[in-house]
DNA sequence: CTGAAAGCGCTTACAG
DNA sequence: CTGAAAGCGCTTACAG
């Protein structure tokens, strides 16, 4: 900065503030500032003024994974939004609460101004760390408490509830429900519990329930059907705590000639790309992880440059019926 | 800092040596400073750090997008083996040579240790900034020239040849190739090159080529049959340049109750999960997306951290034949 | 092994 | 509108 300054004739002052406060500074002035910069490649240190100022305009996330397409959505709103507003992301992926901890003693070494988080199954001390930081914090993918500072995401048990109504009213009565079920993580948890919920309600079994070893993985849908069918033979519905299972369901009927809807219901839940697209379309719950992302950088940001933010922002959820239940 | 110095009954140096070089200095000071900046809630302010040592202990990486698996795939190798030794990653998302000027802009200011670009299609500007900054980067997923710094990745071109030879092999005569061809992208081209070389060799037709208008849908595969039979109804194979648009053009072929592979062969490339799943499983070329992000950050690291590393790493590819050609 | 001094490149708050 | 001073929280290089 120096170097420019001298060139240009002028005060560090006067380039700083050419950079940073344009309306502060003569557009002459300001101009040649500009253009002695630009010849010279200066790029302004943002580590030097993040000390200085106190402001990093990074924001940091720590996702599970990106390897499925809800988060690498809600991956992409935040990237897009931040880079809309001259903010940064630091991500971290992060896939159990041990190692989101220590994500997080890692990224707030950074200073970030805002963190966004995925879910509230977090350990004790990542949440007093949290605290601690003071700084705007999101949790998201969750509603329920307790939250932290912030939640950005939708009602997942309503969601689950919604597409188990669906299925007893179209007439399905043995209806199972494949999962996954990582120790208290509750964005599992109450998706699987408004889908019982529903049951319930309509007199009919519940524990026909099927947990996955593993979140992403097609095998998911295909080991349900048979651990479900063996447990009950009337099966006649599916219900996927994510498309992918749904998907590796459908997959495995075919190779089985189980046709689908008619000798079993297949539902998913998150609208990915290919539920619109596969034989035959699938039935599932639209969720809005873009917007997830766009509205958690839109509260950080809010919250980090002084203004209002809510406490709780909820995108909402859709039911989308398609061919396969 | 100098709180944990003041309770701790030391100076400021012997707290960052207790952090930063625990060998140099007593195993009891050290345990008494480390207790007290716990209880103090203390985390070393690496913004700081940053600024005095000139090296931020952050990456950062510029993808086209996260929604397609392999880059997903890539990210998740940069982000384990970064923080595997302590570095973190910026993340920025781009994918046009513009977008990729103004994310470099911006992570450049933030200093980081190392950047990851994605291909070698890049504006002037961008690579005149890299070269005055002076730092480690790798250009991943290309091999070929011109490379700024290092590269990891694999003979694109080479890849789709084998699948030509292979589906020439089979047998099929009438081939068409769907891909994607954003203005001059050379990660694109070379497998289009790769793949119409084994056409011509054989002497089969080679212009039997569409381009899909996005990259990652799965209406590619569905737009590129119908373009391609109008333009040779003798048509008995097509090569995807994504498993994506296989996986589109397979459900299509459901829908339309075309045999694969009896009526049309099928090939993607990516060996994306799906691939292996799918009715009928498609024969791919698996790319080592994963391997791509691990093997980058290792390059700007040992760099980084002032070892020797290659100017190129080429983690291969593999043909993957399965049913559906 | 431990510590006092200088400096990293900016911004803040103030004076001119 | 422009500029000289102080300071952000660390690390470097050196002396003790």
């Amino acid at each position: 900065m120096s170097d420019v300054a001298r060139a240009a004739g002028v005060s560090l002052m006067s380039v700083s503030n050419a950079f940073n406060r344009p309306a502060v500074v003569l557009p002459d002035t300001r101009a040649r500032i500009l253009a002695v910069a630009a010849e010279l490649g200066y790029v302004p240190n943002r580590i030097a003024g993040t000390l200085a100022s106190g402001r990093s305009q990074v924001v940091a996330a720590i996702v599970p994974s990106i390897r499925n397409s809800s988060f690498a959505r809600t991956v992409q709103g935040l990237s897009d939004t931040l880079a809309d507003r001259g903010y940064e992301l630091l991500l971290a992926i992060a896939d159990t609460p041990e190692r989101e901890l220590s994500s997080l003693q890692a990224v707030l070494g950074r200073r970030p101004d805002g963190i966004v988080l995925t879910g509230n199954t977090h350990l004790p001390q990542s949440v007093a760390l949290l605290r601690q930081a003071g700084l705007p914090v999101v949790e998201s993918w969750i509603l329920s408490e307790p939250v932290i500072d912030m939640a950005v995401g939708f009602n997942l048990g309503a969601a689950a509830y919604a597409m188990g109504r669906h299925l007893i009213a179209r007439g399905y009565r043995h209806i199972g429900y494949a999962g996954y079920a990582p120790a208290d993580n509750s964005r599992f948890l109450e998706r699987q519990l408004g889908f019982q919920r529903a049951l319930i309600e309509a007199g009919l079994r519940d524990d026909l329930v099927f947990h996955a070893e593993e979140h992403n993985g097609f095998a998911g849908g295909r080991l349900a059907l048979e651990a479900l069918r063996m447990r009950e033979p009337r099966l006649d519905a599916i219900f996927c705590s994510t498309d992918v299972f749904a998907a590796g369901l459908i997959f495995d009927c075919q190779r089985q000639s189980i046709r689908v809807p008619e000798d079993l219901a297949i539902a998913g839940y998150g609208d990915f790309e290919i539920a619109a697209e596969i034989v035959p379309r699938l039935s599932t719950v639209r969720t809005r992880g873009y917007e997830i992302g766009q509205a958690a950088a839109r509260l950080i940001l809010d919250r980090a440059e002084g203004r209002e933010a809510p406490i709780r922002y909820d995108v909402g959820h859709e039911l989308v019926l398609r061919e396969s239940s």
